[in-house]
Parts: C-alpha cells; structure tokens; sequence
DNA sequence: TTGATATACAACCATTTGGTTGTATGGTAT
DNA sequence: ATACCATACAACCAAATGGTTGTATATCAA
C-alpha cells in the first residue's frame, strides 16, 4: 500500500514543470509577452484542453500565474519562482565545486590518504 | 492511441530526474562522496532495487557515473551536466530579465502602446 | 567450497501523467 | 436574443513512475 503523501513539495514540482518540453516552451513564451491559454494552444498540435493541463501545471509550481481578464485566462511567468529555481541549480553546481577544489587541494598536495577522516 | 515518442530529449531527463526529494538527495550525497549503491540505500526507507531504480533514472539523465569497482558499483557524479542543468535555468532567467528591462524602459518613457507591432 | 554481500532483473501493483472527447457555463458581439 | 468565443471540468485511456518481492549471478572472505 503505496502512500504517496502530499505529492511533493514546492521544489519537486518546479522540477516536474520543467521536465517536458511543451511547458518549458510555454515559460519562454509567456516570458517574452504574457498572453491567453487559448493564445498559447493555437501554438502547439495538441487540444486546448491539453495545453490548458500543462499551464495547471506550471501553475502549481508557481512558475506562471493566471489571471481572468474577460472571458479569457491571461497567463504570465512568475520571475520569482524562476529566480528560486536557477538559486537551487547554483546551489548543487557550488557543491561540485567545492569538492572539485578539495581534490585538486589533495592533488597539489602530492601522494593522497583522501579516505581517512570522512563519514556522515 | 497515443505515441509518447523518444520519452523525451536530454533536458527532459535532466529536470525529470531532479524532480525527486531522494534523488536531489542522491546527487547532493555523491558529490561530496563518491560511494556504491548499497551504501547509499542503507539511508533511505526504501528497498536496495527502489534505490538502485533512482540510480538509473539518475544515470540515464547523465548527473551520474556509475563505475564498477569488484563487486560493488561505484556512483559519481557528473559535474557537466550539473552545469548544463545550471546553465539552462540561468538562460531562462535570462529571458525573463531582459522582459523586465523593456518593460520599464517602456514605463519611463511615459505612456505606452505596448502592444503594437509584436508577433511570432 | 561455502556463505555472505552487491548487484541485476523480471514480475507485479497502485498512482500519476499526458493525452483525448464531450458537455456545461460565462463573457462578447451583433 | 442569439450565436460565438474562451474556459472549465468530468470521464476515459495508455503509458510512465515509484514502489514492492522474488530469483539469479558474480565477487569476496573464511
């Protein structure tokens, strides 16, 4: 009996978002001029429902944001949420960093005993 | 009869395989330290096969090297791709800057007509 | 050689995903 | 009033995901 709790937190689904190709399109064009759902599907050889699935989507990661204006959606991207992704992505590329340093430190060093003190 | 053709080019795999709390955790836990894939089960509550299937999904995005050392398989990870990843979200971000630009240069130039001569 | 350890992999299962069509509803324009 | 958008949403479907257990195989240690 599977659980599957909460479906995931906000970094899950930002990542989520961005793993398929319509969505991320959709983030570049809605960057570049913020425009209706039904704007966005005459875009792509899919329905309108379908595409109107992945703005829900990038709006549950806070990526983009909705707002009615008439009788259409008018969707814009969220710089925020844009900003909080590329942070996290920095985040993991200064953690490589900081180790690819501490070999090359071991490197320079000359002969290496790297495994000694280490656990977590 | 839907096709879902190629399941997806490299950057889906990417955002897809970092769209998992365990995963991020995986790649967080062998950039520090390179280790075998028993050793890295032994830290979650899940099966050593649930571990390993994350491994692959890891794999296969390239943000991880797995390399068999006897009779263990070692996991390293990938710092090219991190930096892929990295370099992706930041062209984004990007995007969304230079947007914001216009926009207020727009607004400092007083009274606008946005709207005019834009297509695509 | 025997046993323990590390991995591989098949089979299975529930849930999620990504798409569809069909129907209802609300705003716009004539 | 009527017709035509744009959207919402339910129901359905196939495939993918994320987990499990069970079994087989290869390596290491005694």
């Amino acid at each position: 009996m599977v659980v599957y709790q909460d479906v995931s937190n906000e970094t899950d689904r930002i990542f989520h978002a961005l793993a398929d190709a319509t969505r991320r399109d959709i983030v570049v064009r809605v960057v570049q001029r913020e425009q209706s759902v039904s704007t966005l599907a005459e875009r792509y050889a899919m329905s309108f429902t379908a595409v109107q699935k992945h703005v829900a989507v990038l709006e549950r990661a806070h990526l983009i944001v909705k707002e009615r204006r008439g009788r259409e959606q008018i969707v814009r991207s969220n710089p925020d949420t844009l900003r909080k992704a590329t942070v996290l992505l920095q985040h993991y590329e200064e953690l490589w960093r900081d180790r690819a340093q501490s070999i090359s430190d071991i490197l320079s060093q000359g002969v290496a005993e790297q495994e000694k003190g280490e656990e977590s």
